[in-house]
DNA sequence: ATGAAAGCGCTAACAG
DNA sequence: CTGTTAGCGCTTTCAT
C-alpha cells in the first residue's frame, strides 16, 4: 500500500480514482490485502519458505534467521492471510454458531457460553443469525456461505424443515445440534431435559394441592414445548388427574402471547389454580394479567415458567422455573464437535442434560376449595 | 469421501484410524472438503473453466452446456469453496459485526438490525463476540483472525483501548464504528445523539418543576454515558440550576448498580425528586428500590432512562426514555462500509442521528415543596 | 538448516 | 462460445 503514496494522495485530492493506474503502480485494488509473506522474505533476504517457518514457529530454523524474519514482518506490518493458510491446512480454527433468533435471551445465553468455551480451545466462534427458518432454499444458501469458512457448526435451537435436516445429515460436515428434540436424527444432539423437568414441576404443583393446572404452549419449532407439555401430562397421569384439553392454551413464547393465553384462562367458568408456562417470558406475561385481574401470587394462583430467563427473577414475586445447565451443555457441544472435526469417533450421539428445578416465590399451596 | 467406503467402515468398526491409510485410498482427512469444480467438469465433460462459468452465471455459455454442468454439480452435491473463491476475487461477501457483550439488549438490537440490512445487500453478517475489551494484544489476535475472512467490519459500541483504535486507524481495512464517542477518530462513525437527547430529557424534568435531579452514570467505555451526563449538566446550566456533584452517582449500566446508586441517593438528607439514569436497566433497578422504599412513581419521584430497552415498557409504571434510531443507524453503517469496501469515497466521516424522546408514565410534576 | 517445486480450489485474462 | 494459462498466499514435501 506504500508503493505510491504520492500519486495515491494526489489522485485522492483530485477526487479521482483510476483503477488501472493504481494497479499499474502496484497498489492492489481488490482488497486492502496487506503485505504478503514474499515481501517479508525479500526484506529479510531469505526464501519464502524460511519466512513461513520463522513465523509459524515449527520446523528447524536458526535463532538468527528467525529474528531477522520477525523483524522484517514487524516492520512491514505483516499479517498472515487466514484464507490462504486455511486453504492449505484445511482448518480455519473457526466454529460457527447458527441461530434463528439472536434476540432470544436463552439463545443468547447459549451463544455467550459457546463463545467462551470455543476460546478455551484456542479457536473462535462466529455467530450467524439466520433470521428466517431453515428452509431448504435458505439452507443451501447458508451451506454455500459456510463451505470452507469454518471447521464445524453448532445449531442452537434450530428451526429447521425436515428437508434441511435431511440435507444436513447427508453432508459429512461436522455439525452438532443443541436443543433440538422435534425428531430423531443421526446428527449429534445435546439437549437439556424438558420432559422430566416439566414433570417434576407439575408434580410440585400437584403436591401443593393443585388440581386444575393449566399449560401454556410455545411454538413447536424445536420440539421443546412439546416435550414440556408431555412432562406436564405425564405428571397429571401419575396423579390420576383427568386431562382437560381446555387447560392447554397456545402461545408463541412471547410475553404478549402468555398474557393473552392467561386472559383466555381467566375467562373460563372453572379457572385453573395454577399455570405452567412453557417459558419465562410467557409466565411473566401471565403474571401481569393475573395481577391486573386483582389476583395475588402465589396465594391465589401459582405460576411456573421455564428457562430461568432474567425476567423470571426480576418480577415480583420471583417466578419458580427450570434451568438447563447451559455452561455444561455448551462445553459438551464443543467437545463433540471437535471430535468430529478431528475425525475421531464421536463419543455420544444424543445427550440429555438434567434440568434444575428452581423453587422461588410464585408457587404455594392451592387456595381452599370454594 | 466415497472412494473407499468399505475400508473406511471396516477401520471404523475395528476402532482404528490410520491416517496414512485413509490418505492412500483417496479419503481426504484434513477436512470434509467435498467435491471440487474439477470433478464437476470431468463429469460434465467440459473444462474446469467452463464449469466455473456455468455455475457463476456470467460469461458466454450455451444453455445446453450450462444445463449439463448444473446437472453434474447437483448430482455430485457440489458446493463452491468460499475460501478459494475469496482468494481470487478478494471478496467473501461477508461482513463482520464485532461486539464486546452480546448479552446486552441494546447491542443485540443493533446486531439484529445489521443482520437484516446486510442481507438486503446480498451479503451476510457474521457476529464476533469479543468477550474481553479490545486491548492491543487481543486486537492483534482478532486482526489476524479477521484478515481475509471478511470484506469489512462494523464495531458496535466497542470498548477499545487507544492503542487498538490507533492500530485500526492505520490499517486500511474497511471499518465503521457504531456508537463510539469516547474520542475523535479518523474512522467513520455512526452515532446516536446522546447529548441533545439527555439535555431534552433533563429539560422535560425541569419543566415539570424538578430542581433536584440526580444522574446515574454508566461506565465509560464508549463515551456514551459521558455524553448523556454532559447533556444533563447543560440542561441544568440552561435553567440556572447549580450543579450538585453529590447528585451524580456511579453505576455500570447494570440493573443492580442502578439499584445501589438509588439507595445512596435515598440516603441523602436532601433527596432528589427526579432521577435520570444513563440506561433503562439502571432505571429499572432504580425503580425497584424507589418502590420498595414506599415511594410512588411518578407522583413522588420522576424517573427517566435511556435506550428504550424492553424492560422500560415492561415495568409499572412504564419508563420515560430515549431511543436511538437503530434501524436507520444500521442502514447508514452498512452503507458507509460498502462505500469503503468498494473503494468509493465515503460520504460522511461522522454522522449523528437524533434520538427520540419517549414520554411514558414515569415522569410527572415535582411534588410540592415540603 | 534452508531452498525449490508443487498445488490447495478457484477465476481473470487471453487465446482459439 | 469454450479451453488454456497463470496465479491468489500459503504450506507440505522433497531436495540440498
Amino acid at each position: 500500500m506504500n508503493h505510491c503514496p504520492d500519486l495515491h494522495g494526489l489522485m485522492a485530492r483530485m477526487g479521482v480514482i483510476s483503477f488501472s493506474f493504481l494497479q499499474a503502480c502496484g497498489c492492489s485494488m481488490k482488497k486492502s490485502t496487506g503485505v504478503t509473506l514474499i515481501e517479508v522474505a525479500k526484506k529479510a533476504g531469505v526464501a519464502r519458505m524460511t519466512a513461513s517457518r520463522a513465523l509459524s514457529g515449527d520446523g528447524y530454523i536458526t535463532e538468527e534467521t528467525k529474528a531477522k524474519v520477525l523483524a522484517a514482518a514487524a516492520e512491514l506490518g505483516y499479517t498472515p492471510n487466514a484464507l490462504a493458510r486455511a486453504m492449505k491446512g484445511g482448518r480455519t480454527n473457526v466454529i460457527g454458531a447458527v441461530v434463528n433468533d439472536l434476540a432470544s435471551t436463552v439463545i443468547n445465553a447459549y451463544v455467550t457460553e459457546l463463545s467462551a468455551e470455543v476460546r478455551r480451545h484456542h479457536m473462535d466462534l462466529f455467530i450467524y443469525n439466520a433470521v428466517d427458518d431453515f428452509s431448504l432454499a435458505n439452507g443451501q444458501r447458508l451451506d454455500q456461505l459456510l463451505n470452507g469458512l469454518w471447521d464445524g457448526l453448532i445449531y442452537v435451537m434450530p428451526r429447521m424443515s425436515d428437508e434441511y435436516l435431511a440435507m444436513l445429515e447427508q453432508s459429512s460436515r461436522p455439525v452438532v445440534l443443541i436443543n433440538y428434540c422435534k425428531q430423531v436424527t443421526g446428527l449429534p444432539v445435546i439437549n437439556g431435559d424438558n420432559f422430566n423437568g416439566a414433570r417434576d414441576a407439575t408434580h410440585h404443583l400437584i403436591d401443593l394441592g393443585h388440581r386444575r393446572i393449566a399449560f401454556i404452549r410455545g411454538f413447536g419449532y424445536t420440539g421443546q414445548s412439546e416435550e414440556r407439555e408431555r412432562g406436564y401430562r405425564a405428571a397429571l397421569d401419575d396423579a390420576g388427574i383427568v386431562f382437560d384439553p381446555e387447560l392447554v392454551q397456545q402461545g408463541d413464547f412471547s410475553l404478549l402471547s402468555g398474557a393473552e393465553a392467561t386472559e383466555r384462562l381467566l375467562g373460563m367458568a372453572n379457572r385453573p389454580t395454577a399455570i405452567f408456562a412453557a417459558n419465562d417470558e410467557m409466565a411473566a406475561g401471565s403474571m401481569q394479567v393475573l395481577q391486573a385481574a386483582g389476583l395475588t401470587l402465589p396465594q391465589q394462583v401459582s405460576l411456573i415458567g421455564f428457562d430461568d430467563a432474567p425476567i423470571a427473577s426480576f418480577v415480583q414475586p420471583k417466578i419458580t422455573t427450570l434451568r438447563h445447565p447451559i455452561g455444561a451443555m455448551a462445553k459438551a457441544a464443543v467437545q463433540e464437535l471437535l471430535l468430529r472435526i478431528n475425525n475421531e469417533p464421536g463419543r455420544r450421539q444424543r445427550v440429555e442434560f438434567p434440568s434444575e428445578f428452581l423453587v422461588r416465590e410464585s408457587t404455594a399451596a392451592a387456595p381452599p376449595h370454594p
